[in-house]
DNA sequence: GCAATAGTGTCTATGAGACAATATCAC
DNA sequence: GTGATATTGTCTCATAGACACTATTGC
């Protein structure tokens, strides 16, 4: 068997090729109605100066998960477990591995999907010098293939919102209708239409779930004051909410 | 940036600690109305005897689907771009990398799903010795990680079926309707609805393309004869066929 | 009062699914 | 002829989306 000789060869560090193994972290949140994206600047070559995704290695004893939440802990300057870090949503992306994607040796990482609601500036960490909160259509020219891994991202996002409730991840604990709506209108792109996506919303079992209080007061510019919901039990949106305009996937 | 530093500590090989880099590959296909995956037979130590996907190390210059490729075309005994292979749907599932899934050392396996129509056995190449389909109901104790690994692959295949034309890559070139739908049965797990199936996949746009043709004598036990098919040029499927008895996803 | 927004009502087109009906074939 | 299957028809219900309408609030 093929995979089991080669296993064999290995046991023997030295006689492999050096690979190393990362995690990325895809971090979006929702910013003055704008969907940003955690980039870090580069200090070192190579690509020094070049805006990138924060990532690391995989450290010993460390899962993939637990590696890309402390990732994110140490970029956003904030401790996985406390505060609002508890309440990210991370998922695993996808997994990267071309040959040459970095200069210096073989890289595989493992890229990681991360929803958090809207975080403070991410100086509090020593380790989040260089890093900052950047709308998703400004972030381009990353280091190594980072463009590709957040184009991936962007879509993986955009079609989970679709059928799960992870848009109230975006959200604080409590949100009203409107700044749920506001928040698919950041992630796709586009309008919706208020009157239908709040009946919508209401009507998809265990999406949200009423707090039974409202507002303080109407929104800026008027308007009677919104009832406040929080997120519901649902793991699945059932019926979806689909997105409104798009090519039929035809090609 | 702790990345960064990171990264330069591992110029030298010798000062990371050893990882491996393996791919694994979930294929299914469908024989006899049956939702099968390809296994093999382990010959060495550890877990020898015991059946796990086959799969092995990524090599230099080889990117993750390329290497994926290759782990299939070796255990099926066909080659890459090849006769049937080349109509192999092939796409990254996910990556597991648990400090200790491998009792030897610290091995990051990054899993691919193929779904292919039925092959011959696989017993043409050397490789393939010890490789064979197995009906996934049976497909229990593999070895590592691998029963984790095929359940997110089936519960991934299944939701492809949805909104993806893939179930066409389980069929020949050329397939009824019945043949769609016996499908999408065996892999869902539940039968469908005759008559309403033939329908709506006839209304999705893409979906199939009538041959113009039909099958040369009716069914087994009698019928007409049926229109044949071939897979349309569609991405994705609009509507989607979703499926039937499904908890919502509510807990 | 005026403008803006929350929330609801109505209407239409489309799709899902239950069920029935018809046509064609193997035997 | 008999039974099985392919294919089409009909009916009902749920949902998406366009649009209109009312109520409540800030200014």
């Amino acid at each position: 068997m093929q995979s089991e000789s080669e296993f064999l060869a290995a046991y023997d560090p030295r006689a492999y090729p050096a690979v190393a193994v990362t995690v990325d972290v895809v971090a979006l949140t929702i910013r003055d109605g704008r969907l940003c994206v955690l980039l870090v600047e580069r200090g070192e070559q190579p690509l020094a100066g070049r805006r990138a995704l924060p990532g690391g290695f995989v450290r010993k004893e460390e899962t993939l998960d637990q590696a890309a939440m402390r990732e994110l802990g140490e970029e956003t300057g904030l401790r996985p477990g406390e505060g609002e870090l508890t309440r990210v949503h991370l998922e695993q992306l996808r997994s990267y591995g071309d040959p040459h994607r970095d200069p210096r040796m073989r890289v595989f990482t493992v890229a990681y999907l991360a929803f958090a609601p809207s975080l403070p500036d991410p100086r509090a960490g020593s380790d989040a010098a260089a890093a900052s909160w950047v709308p998703v259509d400004e972030a381009r020219d990353l280091a190594f293939d980072h463009d590709a891994i957040l184009a991936d991202g962007l879509e993986r996002a955009r079609a989970k919102l679709e059928y799960t409730p992870l848009a109230t991840a975006f959200a604080g604990t409590e949100f009203t209708i409107s700044e749920l709506r506001q928040i698919y209108a950041a992630v796709w792109g586009e309008e919706l239409h208020a009157g239908n996506f709040h009946r919508k919303v209401l009507s998809v079992p265990g999406f949200v779930e009423s707090t039974g209080e409202t507002t303080a007061r109407g929104g800026e510019r008027g308007g009677p004051r919104a009832k406040l919901y929080r997120a519901g039990d649902a793991r699945l949106l059932h019926p979806a909410l689909l997105r409104p305009t798009r090519e039929e996937g035809v090609r």
